[in-house]
DNA sequence: AATTCGTGGTT
DNA sequence: TAACCAAGAAT
């Protein structure tokens, strides 16, 4: 372990040196630290900074979020995933003006209290934001210590998170937790990356017990990792009388509160044509037909690689000029016939969003009845 | 302990 | 391109 003994000192050096300028450095207030570090679960921060900078404008204190509506924090969230960090964000913004006189706690077990903050998330905002003495062991920090401290067991499992853990808590120079985390993690994400570390360029080489003993590329351990299951599913746009159909999903489960267009798997032997009427008949009680295929939309996430056919419908036998007809819903808690234009207030999974951007326009077009058979294409963009 | 929960970038 | 992965938390 001695060879680790003094590596901090360089790595804060480096860190001085490599810093990078984002928006929640600048000042270090408690709520936008929190606020960056929920958004950066999973999430690589240059793709934080720009959603970050446009929620602390809308909501720029606890007291504003606490009082915001969860659609439109879901509309400030759309695009960055895991939307149960929006919600509980909110959740914990109304406990803190109610249980905490609207001041986000610098107590630790307080702050690991709130929903959505675990062990990293605490211990990163008390270290970041307040300065004291606490670990935020993330990826890049179990990375880094996999390497430098030749930690062998898989990384991500208990044991090797409970090694590293202990060694960062070892490692910590006191009163200096701030930079001392942000620069482990800054570390990892810049120059002691998964795949291609930086080790020539490296300061930490001499100390570096994986690069002694050159099996860098054998630390971290990873686990297993899972397959990935292709799923084909079908959604579909109704549109009547210049309105189109989405519906808002459950509270629970995947993209739970987010609006969507109803749909659902294309099941053996089905065409995605069959799906969607099938789907939309199941989830809304609409008969309805196809009247051309939109788009198909492919798009992953960690344990499927979805393929989307996007359909247009329409109401079968239902002349345009009927009122709009009620749903019996079934696998939404909500409904409602948006004109063109207002699809843009509401949060849509990805795939749907990109969906919408692409057929904006066509859709606009054949809501007001401006359309015949042939609506313009979307550039039809293949690669090879 | 193992799953679930998104999305987009990189290689 | 297919696989991997990211300033994790909840269940």
């Amino acid at each position: 372990m001695s060879e680790n003994a003094d590596f901090v000192p360089l790595l804060l050096d480096w860190f001085a040196q490599n810093r990078r300028d984002l928006p929640w450095r600048r000042t270090y207030d408690p709520y936008g630290v929190w606020v960056s570090e929920i958004m950066a679960q999973q999430t690589q921060l240059d793709r934080v900074a720009v959603y970050f900078e446009r929620f602390m404008a809308r909501f720029p204190s606890v007291a504003a979020l606490a009082s915001a509506d969860e659609t439109e924090v879901l509309k400030a969230w759309e695009g960055l995933g895991y939307y149960s960090r929006a919600r509980n964000l909110l959740a914990a913004a109304r406990r803190v003006m109610a249980e905490h006189d609207g001041r986000l706690p610098a107590d630790f077990a307080a702050l690991r209290a709130l929903p959505g903050v675990g062990d990293y998330t605490a211990g990163a905002v008390a270290a970041i934001a307040h300065g004291q003495d606490h670990v935020a062991v993330d990826a890049n920090v179990l990375r880094v210590l996999a390497r430098v401290c030749d930690i062998d067991a898989p990384i991500k499992e208990p044991a090797g998170k409970a090694q590293a853990t202990s060694l960062a808590r070892e490692l910590l120079p006191p009163g200096r937790a701030r930079d001392y985390g942000e620069a482990l993690m800054e570390f990892g994400a810049l120059l002691c990356r998964p795949r291609n570390p930086d080790c020539p360029a490296c300061p930490l080489a001499e100390h570096c017990a994986a690069r002694r003993l050159n099996i860098v590329a054998d630390r971290p351990v990873l686990s297993k990792s899972k397959d990935i299951t292709p799923l084909n599913v079908a959604t579909g746009v109704l549109v009547h009388a210049g309105r189109i159909f989405i519906q808002k999903r459950l509270p629970k489960g995947a993209w739970a509160n987010l609006w969507e267009f109803p749909g659902g798997r294309i099941e053996a032997g089905e065409t995605p044509e069959q799906a969607v009427v099938r789907e939309f008949a199941e989830e809304t009680g609409f008969a309805t037909r196809v009247e051309t295929k939109l788009a198909v939309i492919r798009h992953g996430y960690t344990t499927y690689r979805v393929t989307l056919h996007c359909c247009l419908l329409r109401l079968t036998d239902v002349p345009e000029t009927a009122p709009l007809p009620e749903p019996t819903l079934t696998a939404a808690q909500e409904s409602l016939w948006a004109a063109p234009d207002e699809l843009s207030r509401y949060a849509f999974p990805a795939g749907h969003r990109k969906l919408i951007e692409q057929f904006g326009e066509s859709l606009r077009g054949r809501a007001s009845g401006g359309w015949g058979p042939e609506a313009p294409r979307p550039p039809t963009r293949r690669k090879g």
